[in-house]
DNA sequence: TTGTAGGCGTTATCAA
DNA sequence: TTGATAACGCCTACAA
């Protein structure tokens, strides 16, 4: 078995909690004692025992992030990027990263929200993949759990959230295919209950709307958020009698599989057809053709989630709430060629 | 406060060890009682303490893995696959998954092993990015505390590990690239304490030798397992005064900056210039040219290790310890061409 | 079949 | 400045 704070006591022939407070740095202990415990302690290798700490302290030190994974093979850059940036993050609040993966709206997810919070294994979550209503939101705030989100949901409910303006930054997609004289601009996008979705499908709308172009149905897609869907989407839409000069994708792994269905069928993507993402995943800058898209901070939104979590953990104010992120768009070659 | 097992006892009028029982399903409790206690359990929305249970049980029913970042912005669409794995497996057996990143060798890194481990935060760890002696491997078997790695060190421990043979392997992508009739063959590698640096470096000799290639010292760089790391790399190969004709790299995110550079000094990769990766990255299918890469199964992989892990755990026999996958020999455009 | 009681390792309250 | 003692919430001999 481990060293417990007992066996530290015994050897120096103290109380338990003359150990326990020079350890956690109280200030009414002896600088003598301290330095003795802190030093016997180091050398039998003792080691708080996490349990009895939580336990006692009613709180975990740990934050809980549960993966949106539909499929059973779940890989998207974007969250080894989320994931770097929230675990940086809590790692310097001195917190632990507790991940799971769960299908949206599952019961397995379910179950993991309430073990986690009601069970008190996690102080606060990071939520993504926010849905227009996302039972998830209603859940934590009724709950009063603290949480923070990236992207927000329509429920009427507050909490901390970092948003990127999904509806302006696609709109301004639309407005760069427009100028290249694109005229037949396809979209392909998500699940339609997706926030991103919504909003990105808006400001498709919108930059139709601005430039005197009518909708068309047929050239509006659901892909999956993955490769294989914009892949199949691509080749419905190439498929078509008049196929679209221009696809506007809701992101980047939708775009990576209109690259790919492109390539195929022998289409040069660039000025003839153009495609465009929305994320900016690190790395995609080096595919060919590199993307156009719109390019978002995601570690550094990562953190500032775990940072908002953090100060509503310890109760402290939030100097902001509502964080918008100002993201870039990344002209490249996939919409103005070589 | 939330409710606990007392509030539910309470109100129905039982003993709090009755409550215990019922819902963790001992079998000498009677139908009745225990229907009784399930349903007002889930009415009342209890959920068992995390802390208590864990203190109690002496397992905490977790494990942990430490992301080898050592860059502050970590991002490696490997690991989105790889964290995934570990995930999902983690739940099919009722575990969680605990993340963190830390420098590898650092002393926050030190502190978390020591945190997870002997303060019992976590049952068993996975470990990556093995280096040839590593310190990980050395203090978790003195502790006895249960692990398995992917790739194996060359400590002389017994312990579980997945691993696939990087040295044949990366030998083949060498005889691919003689029996395209390239001489001068060039190799971008990691860390040279990295047990997967020496293993692929090796296997570039033993292709080298076998074709009576000699080995030339100025066509071997140390990278670091990023694109960038590639791209500054690669601009060095492509500015001698007689470049290589051919580059192997050591993994696939060092090949994308290699694409990259390539491509702003307006070489053309395929035929004239080749390029090779090793992961199999999911998504880099897609890059232009595609990658010629070894294609190892990350996700299946990750859900071995903790299937391993899970059995150590429970103490259960391992049908297999050391574990080899087999990967799979990807030619792409990136060596042969359009 | 159910209840009593002790303890897991810590921290916190209070008194010495 | 230090120590005895009581929780924290749960599980489990053992007793009834």
């Amino acid at each position: 078995m481990s060293i417990t704070i007992k066996d530290v006591a015994r050897r120096l022939n103290l109380s338990i909690t003359t150990v326990s407070r020079a350890i956690d740095g109280y200030d009414d202990v002896s600088e003598e004692t301290r330095h003795l415990v802190i030093q016997t302690a180091h050398e039998m290798g003792y080691v708080p025992n996490q349990a009895a700490r939580q336990l006692r302290r009613k709180r975990s030190d740990t934050i809980g992030y549960i993966l949106p994974a539909d499929q059973p093979r779940f890989s998207d850059p974007f969250f080894a990027e989320f994931i770097a940036g929230l675990g940086d993050e809590a790692s310097m609040h001195g917190f632990d990263l507790l991940v799971s993966t769960a299908p949206p709206g599952s019961s397995a997810e379910h179950q993991a929200y309430e073990r986690w919070t009601h069970g008190r294994k996690v102080d606060g979550v990071v939520l993504n993949r926010i849905q227009l209503n996302d039972w998830r939101v209603q859940y934590l705030a009724r709950a009063q759990f603290p949480f923070v989100t990236l992207e927000r949901s329509l429920d009427s409910c507050d909490y901390p959230s970092v948003e990127v303006n999904g509806r302006l930054w696609f709109k301004k997609l639309l407005d760069h295919l427009v100028s290249l004289g694109h005229q037949r601009i396809a979209y392909i996008g998500a699940s339609p209950n997706l926030k991103i979705q919504a909003d990105r499908l808006a400001g498709y709308r919108d930059g139709l709307a601005q430039h005197n172009l009518a909708y068309d149905a047929s050239l509006v897609l659901e892909g999956d958020l993955t490769s294989e869907g914009g892949y199949r989407a691509g080749e419905h839409l190439l498929n078509l009698p008049k196929p679209p000069t221009a696809i506007a994708c809701v992101d980047d792994m939708t775009a990576m599989g209109v690259l790919h269905i492109a390539r195929q069928r022998g289409r040069t993507v660039g000025k003839e057809l153009a495609v465009t993402g929305f994320d900016g995943i690190a790395g995609f800058e080096h595919t060919q053709p590199p993307l156009t898209t719109i390019n978002q901070p995601v570690y550094q939104m990562a953190r500032c989630l775990v940072q908002m979590l953090a100060d509503q953990i310890a109760r402290k104010p939030l100097p902001e709430k509502y964080v918008q992120i100002e993201p870039v768009l990344e002209i490249r070659q996939s919409t103005v060629g070589e």
